[in-house]
DNA sequence: ACGGTTTCGACT
DNA sequence: TAGTCGAAA
């Protein structure tokens, strides 16, 4: 049996364009055995980096279970998604673009029809045309001067509400998911036996089944249909088989619902079925029988596989002459492990035999949301005010997903980082990399934008070094900026209890697009001052604090803290600013410091001050709520009708409200309705009361609950919250602090034993 | 001048 | 633990 999927997959593994910027001339060295460092003990681990062996568990090895995995890969996504939007363009060789000027624009997808011509990703426009004279290039969609993917995260999502409804569902890219099938595959199995069944979907009959021989003159489909019902097949071929229905039927209702087409991969882990999706292409599906593995594998080129397309892979080939992946198995585990260490050197000798433990993640939404932008060549920003100009666009647009986020998901991010790449001309460190900052992320659209200011500034003063960061100004002839991104993580999911948190985050969930306007007044009306400029470090800082601040500082002195402020300012403060919050939500210890207005040896004078004025947590809450018209909205009532008229949640895990509370009458719809106001008087009976509903058996996998989620929020953020929000959230935080809960499988534990890790 | 993202492991 | 970096997709 000679499997041709070598030639098939050959040309290029993934769908999509994205292009691999490896760097091949530093692929990592690794000592030979016998010559490990000084320590005797490093090796790389199999994303080059070093490890600690000492630390490593030891790997178990998985024999090949009897799970059902698909990977499921859309074709050519956003050039599906530009066909659907024109139909005319069906059929037709086109490929999607970006940024036109340099040579036609950047190919970020490409259809099949253009590739057959010979287009290919890494051309660009000005090539595609050359290739294919007839092709169609559509331009990705712009807005505020940089590519905008939202229309195509969207169409990511409406493929996987689809594909999240018949097992665990991860969402691995914005065209990709793993299914995990097993529990799908065994329930058809018992229920109807394969070899009872007559009349296959044609389309399932068109899947490719690895190591099934196609005689001469026979037909595929016939072979197809016989191999699905024989009767003789292990229990995992049949589970197999009922895996390859259950996706055929996935990806039929996909086309249906969204118009998309996608191909699939069919396997008993992750690792097979990824391989799997990708070698045939575009529409069909593969099935991997646990008995071509060892076929499969043997002539599957190494660069091919996940992790190994890289560094990694390259290391493989010229250090231990490894080609394919079944050249891997001729060196023992030991030796791997002496090469690469003990998690690489496990891997390594695991997938050579086809054996990858990884879960699938039962997770629909991304961890965190990027904006970016890179300015190539002559476009690289020479200038601060250029530099803020482009993070205000890229802080515009996160803003703008983050309260997509909050309004479809109940999600908030706690942490902002900001991302940069530069050069620098003459000095003789001029390879320094531009150091990433990151701070507590605070929602609005302005505060976002100037921390980000204020992280470029600490990054640029670390990346010049201090004595150039002196005698520059806003013009500069030494350095540039040739790519930025502000991206938000730490993303959790706000306990469904806390209604006046929702609505001050927005307080409109039920139009989603709307309300970015008003999410910036209410937050603005919060905290209607920046601290930045004045080494106070936004974000680091409690709201009661800021409060105090009656000048508004603004951009301009933020700017300012580059050329007067200490160069660690920032992070100094930060520091500060750590500690202070950490003691407002600690029930005891530092607390008292700040009670008993114990002097604090890093705040200024000014600072001092208002650490004394913040001794009485309840009473500035309660003073503050006096003046706000937050106060007005908080109702029970007013956020369940909105959080039940949105539950259109992707997020499966999120807590659902039960209909008790749910069920509360729908007549009143927005602010102007005076509500019953939150008892503050009685947050326990609320608390009790969520507490109750949202037990963990509410939850399909039982594990993240709300309030587990509370116990990852960040004190910070909380800090950030009007005061009788803050109030709500530390009732809620106090009952609920729990030790640790169980940490999660340490990398290896999750590679390799699926059944010790949940 | 192979863009824009996203995720993950390791180091510190 | 959190921030930062780099690899990889």
């Amino acid at each position: 049996m000679t499997l041709n999927v070598v030639e098939k997959s050959s040309g290029r593994g993934g769908e999509e364009l994205w292009s691999r910027w490896l760097v091949e001339e530093d692929a990592v060295m690794i000592p030979p055995k016998g010559v490990l460092d000084s320590q005797g003990k490093k090796g790389k681990n199999r994303f080059g980096g070093k490890i600690r062996e000492e630390e490593m568990p030891v790997a178990r090895r998985e024999t090949c279970d009897g799970r059902v995995i698909a990977h499921v890969d859309m074709d050519c996504f956003y050039v599906q998604v530009e066909q659907r939007k024109q139909p005319n363009l069906r059929g037709l060789p086109s490929a999607v673009i970006q940024y036109n000027s340099y040579k036609g624009g950047a190919l970020i997808a490409v259809s099949y029809e253009a590739r057959r011509c010979g287009v290919k990703r890494s051309m660009r426009g000005d090539e595609a045309k050359e290739a294919c004279p007839q092709i169609q290039l559509v331009q990705v969609p712009v807005a505020r001067g940089k590519a905008d993917l939202n229309s195509y995260r969207n169409a990511g999502s409406e493929v996987v509400s689809v594909l999240s409804q018949k097992g665990r569902c991860e969402r691995a890219s914005i065209d990709e998911v793993y299914l995990d099938l097993t529990h799908a595959a065994e329930t058809m199995l018992m229920e109807t036996p394969l070899d009872s069944m007559q009349d296959f979907e044609d389309e399932v009959l068109k899947s490719h089944v690895l190591g099934l021989e196609i005689k001469d003159g026979s037909d595929a489909k016939d072979e197809v249909r016989k191999w699905l019902c024989r009767s003789d097949a292990s229990y995992q071929d049949k589970l197999l088989a009922c895996g390859a229905l259950i996706v055929c039927d996935l990806r039929m209702k996909v086309l249906k619902e969204t118009e998309f087409t996608c191909s699939a991969g069919i396997a008993h882990n992750k690792m097979l079925a990824k391989l799997a999706s990708a070698m045939n292409k575009p529409a069909q599906q593969t099935v991997v029988p646990q008995s071509s593995v060892e076929g499969l594998l043997a002539s599957l080129p190494i660069k091919k596989m996940k992790h190994l397309g890289g560094k990694l892979g390259s290391s493989l080939q010229s250090d231990l002459g490894v080609n394919t992946v079944g050249d891997l198995l001729q060196f023992s585990e030991e030796k791997l492990q002496q090469w690469y260490g003990i998690n690489t050197g496990t891997w390594l000798w695991n997938i050579a035999r086809g054996i990858s433990g990884e879960e699938v993640e039962g997770r629909l939404l991304p961890k965190s949301h990027g904006s970016g932008k890179t300015f190539p060549g002559p476009q690289a920003l020479k200038t601060v005010d250029s530099v803020q100009h482009w993070l205000n666009q890229l802080c515009e647009e996160l803003n703008e997903r983050l309260h997509s986020d909050l309004d479809q998901n109940k999600r908030i991010a706690q942490t902002l980082t900001l991302h940069a790449r530069a050069y620098k001309t003459g000095d003789s460190d001029s390879h320094r990399k531009f150091p990433s900052k990151s701070c507590p992320l605070r929602y609005g659209t302005r505060k976002i934008q100037e921390d980000a200011l204020i992280l470029f500034q600490a990054g640029l003063r670390d990346f010049l070094g201090f004595y150039n960061c002196k005698a520059h100004g806003n013009e500069n002839n030494n350095w540039g900026v040739t790519s930025l991104s502000v991206s938000a993580s730490k993303l959790v999911s706000i306990p469904s209890g806390t209604h006046s948190i929702v609505k001050y985050f927005g307080g409109s969930f039920p139009s989603s697009s709307t309300s970015n306007q008003s999410l910036d007044v209410v937050i603005d009306e919060a905290a209607p001052s920046s601290p930045s400029g004045s080494g106070n470090c936004s974000g680091l800082v409690p709201n009661e604090f800021e409060l105090e601040y009656p000048e508004d500082t603004g951009m301009k002195d933020s700017k300012a803290c580059l050329d007067q402020q200490d160069p660690l300012c920032h992070l100094s403060c930060k520091a500060d600013g750590l500690t202070e919050e950490s003691s407002l939500v600690s029930p005891s210890g530092s607390e008292d410091r700040i009670l008993h207005n114990e002097p604090h040896r890093d705040l200024p004078a000014t600072d001092l001050r208002r650490v004394s004025n913040i001794s009485s947590l309840k009473a500035v809450g309660k003073k503050k709520t006096a003046g706000k018209k937050l106060q007005g909205n908080c109702s029970i009532v007013h956020f369940f009708n909105n959080y039940h008229n949105s539950q259109s949640s992707l997020e499966q895990k999120n807590v659902k409200i039960s209909s008790s509370l749910g069920s509360h009458s729908a007549d009143n719809s927005h602010s102007t309705c005076i509500q019953v106001e939150m008892p503050a008087e009685h947050p326990h009976e609320e608390f009790d009361t969520n507490k109750s509903r949202c037990s963990v058996g509410n939850m399909p996998q039982g594990r993240q609950d709300w309030s587990y989620n509370i116990n990852e929020i960040d004190p910070s953020i909380i800090n950030e919250l009007p005061p009788e929000i803050q109030q709500e959230f530390q009732i809620w935080l106090r009952p609920h602090k729990r030790p640790n809960v169980a940490k999660r499988g340490s990398s290896i534990t999750h590679y390799f034993s699926p059944d010790k890790s949940r």
